[in-house]
Order: structure tokens, then sequence, then C-alpha cells
DNA sequence: ATGGCATGACAATCATGA
């Protein structure tokens, strides 16, 4: 039996505009088959998307002026016609574009923004807590449709205190809210799992550093992007690394981007 | 110290991020 490896992959570029050349630059390194962003920050007729074919890459996108906005990238040589685009999150009422899924390769593909909750006593974080329930009512109905489906994204949630760089200061504090990990643990229940957390990883892995004091430099940062498999594909995962090398950059993304590789039978 | 830095809309500051 023949393999062909899928490698997948998330990355917040916050502002695609200005990431763009970041973005093309990756791409081209590490030659990902299917890219979910977030943090475009485009509307749709703004989207780059003659850039990104020239690079050997199919777009898919649901964006609004200014703010969030979300993409998926196809690489051509490497998959087939995507299906079934869904651009909103159903089940909920809400003008902001945070979720993005569609099937390739018979794999679905989930891509989120989730809402951040600026803090755990404003109306940002019980915003927050709709839209993550409204992700896992959604996410069942999926979940029994597609044996083999990837949720990637930003998820504003660091799941456990080895996700903080100083989890004293961090508890009960918003990304870290009892709720919100409670929230993480019921996507781990409805059958998907950590894909980092399948492999051995270095101490102190992030995906996101403050752009304040010297935090990247001084490891200071939190584990929040995260790419959740169901079990199926769980089986074939054979690695899941964060590229950190993208947030030493000039003018780089404060979020890195995390890849995983499935070895999906053909 | 409610800031520090970055982005976008807008035209001097303000909303938002995490």
């Amino acid at each position: 039996m023949t393999d062909r490896p899928l490698r997948i992959a998330t990355w917040n570029v916050n502002s695609l505009r200005v990431r763009l050349a970041h973005l093309l630059r990756w791409l081209a390194e590490r030659s990902p088959d299917a890219v979910c962003l977030q943090e475009t920050k485009l509307t749709d007729e703004q989207f780059p998307v003659a850039e990104i074919a020239a690079a050997g890459y199919r777009s898919v996108y649901s964006g609004q002026k200014t703010y969030n906005g979300v993409a998926i990238l196809l690489r051509e040589e490497r998959c087939g016609p995507e299906e079934d685009i869904v651009r909103e999150l159903p089940g909920l009422e809400d003008p902001q574009r945070r979720l993005l899924a569609l099937t390739v390769e018979g794999t679905r593909i989930v891509c989120g923004y989730f809402p951040n909750g600026q803090s755990v006593d404003s109306e940002k974080y019980q915003y927050k807590l709709r839209w993550l329930a409204a992700l896992s009512a959604w996410l069942q109905g999926e979940l029994a449709r597609h044996p083999r489906l990837a949720l990637l994204g930003d998820y504003n949630i660091a799941p456990a205190d080895e996700d903080v760089h100083d989890p004293a200061l961090w508890k009960d504090q918003v990304l870290c809210s009892v709720p919100e990990r409670e929230a993480f643990a019921r996507l781990l229940g409805a059958g998907l799992e950590d894909a980092f957390r399948l492999f051995p990883q270095p101490e102190r892995s992030y995906t996101w550093w403050d752009y304040r004091n010297l935090a990247f430099r001084r490891k200071m940062g939190l584990r929040i992007d995260h790419i959740l498999l169901t079990h199926a594909l769980a089986r074939s995962c054979t690695g899941c690394t964060i590229d950190v090398g993208m947030r030493r950059l000039e003018q780089p993304s404060d979020h890195a981007p995390v890849v995983a590789e499935l070895a999906l039978p053909s």
C-alpha cells in the first residue's frame, strides 16, 4: 500500500497583507498541503488569490474588514477538488468571520479563529463561551459524518499549565480559565486528540508570544494554536511541530505555525 | 503602573489582540 503523506498546518498571520511575504517563503520552505490561516483581516475582494496561486496553492476564504478572517490554502499538486464548504459557524448569529470548513482528499478540514475573550469578566468572554458551545454542537454532526476530521486554528486556549510560561500569573485568567479548559476538554471528549501531545516535545513549547517586553526572547509564551485530530487521523499522524523560526523574522506575526504530518492510505 | 507592541481605520487617537 502506498501512502501519500498529507501535511496540514495552522497559522495566525495577524494580517495577511503585512505577512504575505513571510507566508510565501514559508510555503516554499515547508510545502504544506493544507494551510489554515487566521486573522487575515481582509475582505474577500482583497484576498491575494493571484500571489498564492503563483506559489501553487488554491485559496478558500471567509473574510471581513479589519478584524478576524480565516482561509484555507490547498496545494494544487497534492489536493483534489474541495467540497462542502462552510463559511460561518452554524447555530450562532455572528457577523464575525471565524470559521471555515471543507472536505479535501477524504479529510474534513475545519479552520477556526476562536474568540479571544479579552478578560473573564467581559462581555467578550461570554461571547467566547457561546462560540465554543456552538462549535461543539455543530461538531457533533460533523464528527458523525467525517471519521477523518482535523480541527486546526487559533483556539485562544492554553489547555494545561505546561502550555503556559507562568501558570501562577495566568491562573484563572482569560485563555487559561477553567470554563475555557473545560470547553477544550469537551472537544477531546467528543473524539479528538491533541496532535502535538502525541509526541515527545521540547519543554516550553509555545505558539504565541507577546510583542512586548521581549517575550519571545525570554520564552514567555503560550501554546494556544492547536491541531486536533479524530482517532482515525491520530493513528496516521507521524509528527507535529511548531515552526518557531517564523517568530524570529523581521516584523513577524506574534504566532508561529503548527504543522502535522499524516500518513494517509491512498 | 492597565502600560509595554502591533495592526487597521482614520486622520489624532481608538478598538482589538492575548
